[in-house]
Parts: C-alpha cells; structure tokens; sequence
DNA sequence: CCCTGGCACTCTCTTCCCGCGAGTGCCAAA
DNA sequence: TTTGGCACTCGCGGGAAGAGAGTGCCAGGG
C-alpha cells in the first residue's frame, strides 16, 4: 500500500492507535465529533476521560485529529484517515450474500455495457454509496473486427469489435463518398488483413501502405486506407466512460443537508473529466486503491473517499470499478467488496474472451 | 393554445388584465412578491396603492393571485401564470444575434446526436435555463437499411439506419449461431427487401413469412427471420432519448437557495422517464407547448414550467425541444427561441433526408 | 510516573423576545 | 369610484440568556 501522506505504522504507541482506531470507527458510524466522554464509555478502554483527553490531544498534535471547535469532541483528519486504513482497520469478509449477488448480477448480462451498469449497480445497492464505473476501451487491445455501414454517402458508421468483447460504434464524416458494396468490401478486407492486432498496429499499417506502389493506382485501395486512418484516428481519442449509479442516494447522507455542501458536491459529480483523471492515474497500480480527502486532489469535494480497483489482467488494465463516498465511509465494508467485484469482472471478461475464441 | 385551466380570455376587465400583466413581469424579473406601493410607483396606472389593492383583491379571488403569507405582496398562481401566457404576454422576437446562433449551431454539426446536443447547449446558453431534448425515435419511420455484425457467435450487433437519418445500434442475444457470412448476406437480404418500410411493417412481414412454404425448409431463412424479429423486438421499446442540458446552471437561481428545493430539484431532474412522460404528452400537439406549475403533473417541482416545441413535420413528428425552468421564466423570450430552434431543427432533418435520398 | 477527579473556561446551539419594516384590509371622506 | 388614513398582521433580523457539551489544566493519589 502507497504511503500517501508519508505516514509509518510506527508512528504511534499501541494506545494511540487504539484510541484513533476507536475514534475512526465511531466517527464513521455516528458522523459525529467523539469526546472522551464517550470513547471512555465504549468500555474498549481502562481509562478515564481525563487520560483520553491526552493521547487524543497528542493525536492532535500529531495531525491525526481536529476539532471542529473549541468545545467539540475530535474528528480524524485525512491523515487520520489515511492511518486507520493502512494499519488499523481489519477488512470485513464478503459475506455469502454479497457474493452471491454480486456473482449473480455479472453472471447475467452479456454485453459488455449490462455488465458494466450491473456491477455499478450492484455496488452501490451494496454500499450505498455512488458508484464509479469505467467502460473498458480497446486502444491497446486487439480487434476482432471492423466494420463500416453506410449511413449517408458521406456518413459511415463504424463499428469496432475488440477481442476482449468491448464493442465501440461512432458515426464519422469522411471525404471520399461511399457505396454499400464498397464498404463491404473493405470491411472483409480489413477485418481479415488487421483482425487481432490492435488499433495502433493498424494504424501504423495503413499509413505505411499509403506509399506501397499499389495504393497509388486502386482506388479502391486508396479509399479504404483513408477510411481506415480516419476511423481510427476518430476513434481513439475516446476516453474511458464513466457510469455513475446512484448519486441520488448519497445526496440523503447527513453530511450533505445544508445547501452550500449538497450544490457543491452535485457540481462535483457533474464533473466527470475530473474523475475520469483521478481514476485513470491510479489504473497503473495493482490491488485495491483508496484514496482520502485531499489524496485525490479533487479540491471540490474535499471531504470525499474513493475506494478504487482495476479490473481486467495485471497486463492488460481494462478499467477500474470503485465507490465514491463521504471520507467517513465504512472502508472496512466497502473495500473487499469493490475487490470482490473486480475480480469477478475480471473472471466475467476473461471468461468472454475464451468464448470468443 | 389549448385552455389549459379553463380560462377564458373575457375573464377579466382591461384594467384587471393590465394589472395582472404588470405583477406577473415584475415578478418574472424580480422574483419577489409585488405590492400595491411597487405596482403604483412603476408608472402604468394612473391609480393609488389603495385602489390597486382592490384590484389585486379581486384577482385573488378570482385565483389568479396569492399572497405567500399576510403582510407579504401578490404572486401569480397557476392559473395566474397560465392567463398571462395565453392572453397578456407580448412574445419577443427572436433577434438577429440569437438567429444566428441557433442556425449556426445547427448547420455545423452533421451526425444527428451531434445536432440534437448541440440544440440543447445552444438552447441553455440563450436561455440560461435547463433545456431539454428529446431524441427522434425511428419507430415511426421508413427504415433505410438494417445491418448486422458478429461480436461472439451468439451476439449480433445491430445497425438501423432510418430514412431520416436516424442511427439505432444495440447488440443483442440470439439464440441461434451466426456466421459473418451468414450475416452479411442477411443484412442485405433484409435491406433490399425491407428498405423503406417502418419498423412496424417490417416486424408483421417477417411474421408472415413464418408461415410460408419457404422459410419452413431454408436454414438461412429461418435464421434471418428470427433475427429480424428478434432485433425489431428489441429496439422496438427504445424509448425517447432524453438529453439535458444546463442542469448545472439552473441550480444557481435564488429558488433554489434552500437545501430542501435544491435537492428537490436535483432529484426531479433525474427522474427522467417523468419527463419523457410529460414531454411526450405533448408531442401530438401543434406548435409550442407551455406548461406552468401543476399543469404538468409533475408533482416533484410544482414550481416548473415547460416551453416545448415539437420537431420534424406535422405528419411525422420526430421529437420535442424545450426549456424546463422555474415558473417564473421569460416566457416572452424563451418561447420564440424554442419555436425558432424546433423550426430549424425540422428543416435541418428535412435537408438530411433529401441529401440522403 | 501515570492516572484521575474536579473545576473553570469556551464555544455552539436553541429559544425567546423585541422592534422594525412592509404590506394589507377596511373605512370614511372627497 | 377613488383616495388617504389607520389599525392590524406577519416575517425577519438582532441581541440576550441559558443549556449543553467538551476541553485544558491542575493537584492529589496509587
């Protein structure tokens, strides 16, 4: 796990860690600033409010803890945060149930987009929490097929079938105009020259032919490679998409109830490029990510936590499913089911892929 | 303009009619509730705070006003709104400026979602208000081809293209395995025999045919058949797309201040297939459609209301274009614009259509 | 040396009250 | 029919006061 604000697990006594475990747990169920008062009546410690009152004030002091004020009870900071779920906090099994719905909901569907909107599903009926779901692309991943049908002369649709399954389909403008038969022909003719390599390798192809003897007299031939570049060139800017499930449910989380908070944070899920880029910078790491607070960089919404997992194999990174939530989220509960869920996506598109072949 | 309250345009004296007028601007322009000291002070009538207060006496008996609590000023009702809308107000024309934009946005986009996003956005900009899109649906119209490509052996992805140039691609199931060249051959079947033909005619042929001599013993034909239904059945329930746009925007408005009618709001925006539900009651109808508060049964934002217009010609109705914003919006402004935008929304699909043929 | 009870202090939140401003309704006079 | 006057109502903002919660610190006890 990443270091991410420069914390070690030996940084605090076995009673301090202890006491801003306790504290993490009850602020996350309650949503409440803790007193000593009632850490001491948790009955998880021999001591009184008094000697409470000191380690959490050298927890303060260390940056674990904050007051919201004076005469309030102490709430974990990020750092806090980031402590309890590197070293303190002990991850929940996935119970039967959750795995059997979670197994069941990916089980069912079949195209890659049911897939993808069940699993967001399903992780938030789980959490209740939002859902973050990236679609896989195939920038890097082989094609199966390509196919160009005739919209308007001028106007093809393409429909680009990846051997992982994803299926990308863009209506795109060209200069030459087209005909039914020609485009037939020139989608056999690239999906059996460039079937299972991947849009790059294609695209390298194609231009280099653009100088072989023959593109210059068949006009066929100078036709397809042009429809070919301009489709991939058109394609491939696509970034990942994003499917959000269930931010109605969050805007009924306590935290959000006054106004200033609940514009900011819909504001914030409207903002998909942003998530999009926090989500994307962590697709290179393995296992499960989580980030807290101000980890994410994600200014608008400071007080949020991601819990993040790649899906696909470890070579070939297809996406990230992941839960966006209030920071004081139950992470112990939240994190294996996101990495359930993954590896179940995993399991659903490799299965897929054999299918196929 | 259909009486929506049952209202009649005689209801009221000319003096009670301007009196009317005069609150519901003001109150359009300034959001608070006007007083018979304001109304008296702008100049229109010749008339003393008192007298004005009988008038305005009488409009809230006769429910075209109301008075959020005692010692507050008047606010149009409903019904208020719904007499100003049909009888008072003086629509604004569109001026060069704003023609200019819309036409532009809509000649530059080509493909059809292209065109329909860029509506809404252009819609939202003049307007700073939600602007809402319907999608057209091909259900209704003569399709021009049908074509069906391999992504696993059991899973086509489907490509209509309608005569107005509407593309609809969905991958579906099948129970029956396919080749590609089983499919190529198919989609040209069905394109050559069934080109031209609504959806609806092409489902009851291909029925039909069922029963005939030929499909009994010929594979391929079975297969075809199967398919074609198959896919027909599956796209068929394709509702209305619905685009927003400015959802953001609209969150920023004063009505929206308090955290309970933000999240109202927030909510009723989600709810999408309402919408679609409200959208398309009214999408037999001619020319532009106003709906004010209650009028639109949409319970959740009582205090809406809906400038719509319908789009493609009278005989084929190909969607609706509108404004969704608080009931106090400029009606005299948004409505020409909608009515403008709906217009060139026709044209431009009219042109795809004859580029096309 | 660490723990504990006690105590003073601080801060927030709620409630209550009061007065101000705005606006109405009604009445009697022009 | 219009108008000025006047009493009445209501909402809102600003203290004031009190309750409640929690802390920090200190001095005494194991």
């Amino acid at each position: 796990m990443v270091q991410k604000l420069g914390i070690h697990g030996d940084d605090l006594d076995s009673r301090a860690r202890e006491v801003l475990r306790e504290i993490v747990m009850q602020h996350i169920a309650s949503g409440e600033a803790i007193s000593s008062r009632t850490l001491a009546k948790c009955g998880r410690f021999q001591l009184s409010p008094a000697s409470l009152r000191n380690v959490m004030a050298d927890l303060e002091d260390a940056g674990y803890l904050a007051q919201p004020h004076t005469s309030a009870g102490r709430v974990p900071t990020d750092r806090g945060y980031r402590f309890f779920i590197d070293y303190l906090m002990k991850l929940r099994g996935v119970s039967q149930r959750e795995r059997e719905t979670i197994d069941h909901e990916v089980r069912d569907a079949n195209a890659i987009e049911d897939v993808m909107h069940l699993a967001g599903n399903v992780l938030t009926e789980l959490t209740d929490q939002v859902s973050v779901v990236f679609m896989p692309t195939l920038l890097q991943f082989a094609v199966r097929s390509m196919d160009f049908i005739l919209v308007a002369e001028n106007r093809i649709m393409t429909v680009i079938v990846g051997a992982n399954g994803v299926v990308v389909n863009k209506v795109i403008e060209t200069r030459f105009h087209f005909t039914r038969d020609e485009l037939e022909k020139i989608s056999r003719f690239i999906t059996t020259e460039f079937g299972g390599q991947t849009l790059d390798q294609i695209r390298r192809k194609l231009i280099r032919m653009t100088e072989q003897e023959r593109a210059l007299h068949d006009q066929l031939m100078q036709k397809t490679i042009a429809l070919g570049i301009n489709t991939i060139n058109d394609v491939a800017p696509l970034e990942h998409e994003l499917l959000l499930e269930g931010t109605a449910t969050i805007l009924n989380k306590p935290e959000f109830s006054d106004a200033v908070s609940l514009r900011r944070t819909f504001l914030a899920l409207q903002e998909k490029e942003k998530l999009v880029e926090i989500l994307e910078s962590c697709i290179g790491e393995d296992g499960l990510q989580i980030l807290v607070g101000s980890e994410s960089n994600f200014t608008q919404i400071h007080n949020f936590g991601i819990v993040a997992a790649r899906y696909g194999s470890s070579s070939a990174p297809l996406g990230m499913v992941g839960i966006l939530g209030p920071m004081r989220m139950e992470y112990a509960r939240v994190a294996p089911l996101v990495d359930y869920l993954s590896r179940a996506l995993s399991r659903k598109i490799e299965e897929q892929k054999e299918q196929q072949s």
